[in-house]
DNA sequence: TTTAAAGTTGACCTTTTGGTAACCTTTGCA
DNA sequence: TGCAAAGGTTACCAAAAGGTCAACTTTAAA
């Protein structure tokens, strides 16, 4: 509790691996090995990332995948927004159903604020950015 | 996603209802009522509170609930930490099961912080406070 | 000492999320 | 032209969280 969910950081770690100029393919196989994801699971995040129109896929030999904007024009944000949805950004930090604007529960105005802060920040955290981390090596722990 | 459990907000109701000097008892079926919480469901809320030494039951006629401390000594921090236990505070917030201090992730130093400050304000946000909201009425919207 | 009021417990169901497996479709090249 | 390399899709399984049900134990009052 308290995050996103964990697909958002897989989804991040894979975009990671591709050209950061979108020109290259590079092969799904590829980075499921270099970021330790299992294969079946990452087709499914690859799905969501070219429904939002992040990524593309090519089929057949000499296919891959490739980003469709380049790499620093591509926040964390809209990574979780394709993963998650839109709904993440709505959610009472007290899980209550029923809060809102009109009828607010005791955290709600601070949460708005820190929302906000959040959002600011994953939206300034671009792909190159992550880059930086992910090529020292960064990929899923063992089981 | 982005939330403390549901429960939480459940719990944190549910405490707004009871004596704030832990002196009355407080039927756990009027709790449930007042905030519009399935019984059943409430009962197990109830029994983490119970082992985290917040609330103590007492059974048989003339029984209910009270708060062991006064409501003021009670913050949301603590209520959260008895239903979704300690862990809470240290899950990363892409979800990345690897990242920790050694190997952390882009968004590892700014939700620490981040984290730091949700914890900060919930541990000063005590149940008289919440109580003010229910006061007016705050109870769970029908299914 | 019985009984009804109260909280307690364990089994079970459902939904969501994470994860696996098998199979299908496309496409370049021998 | 057919086969192997690539991504895509569907169905299914498992664990956790949310939620329900029915039966149980404790206790004070009649």
């Amino acid at each position: 509790m308290l995050s996103l969910s964990q697909s958002v950081g897989y989804a991040v770690l894979a975009l990671a691996h591709l050209d950061p100029e979108g020109k290259q393919l590079v092969l799904a196989a590829q980075i499921a090995e270099a970021a330790n994801i299992p294969r079946p699971y990452l087709s499914k995040i690859i799905a969501k990332l070219q429904t939002a129109q992040i990524i593309e896929g090519k089929r057949g030999q000499n296919g891959g995948l490739r980003l469709l904007r380049p790499a620093e024009e591509i926040s964390v944000f809209d990574i979780a927004e394709a993963i998650d949805g839109p709904s993440w950004r709505h959610k009472c930090l007290l899980g209550l159903p029923g809060c809102s604007a009109d009828r607010p529960c005791p955290t709600h105005d601070f949460w708005g604020e820190t929302r906000a802060a959040i959002e600011t920040t994953l939206r300034e955290m671009t792909l190159n950015r992550v880059r930086a981390f992910t090529e020292a090596g960064w990929r899923m722990p063992d089981a």
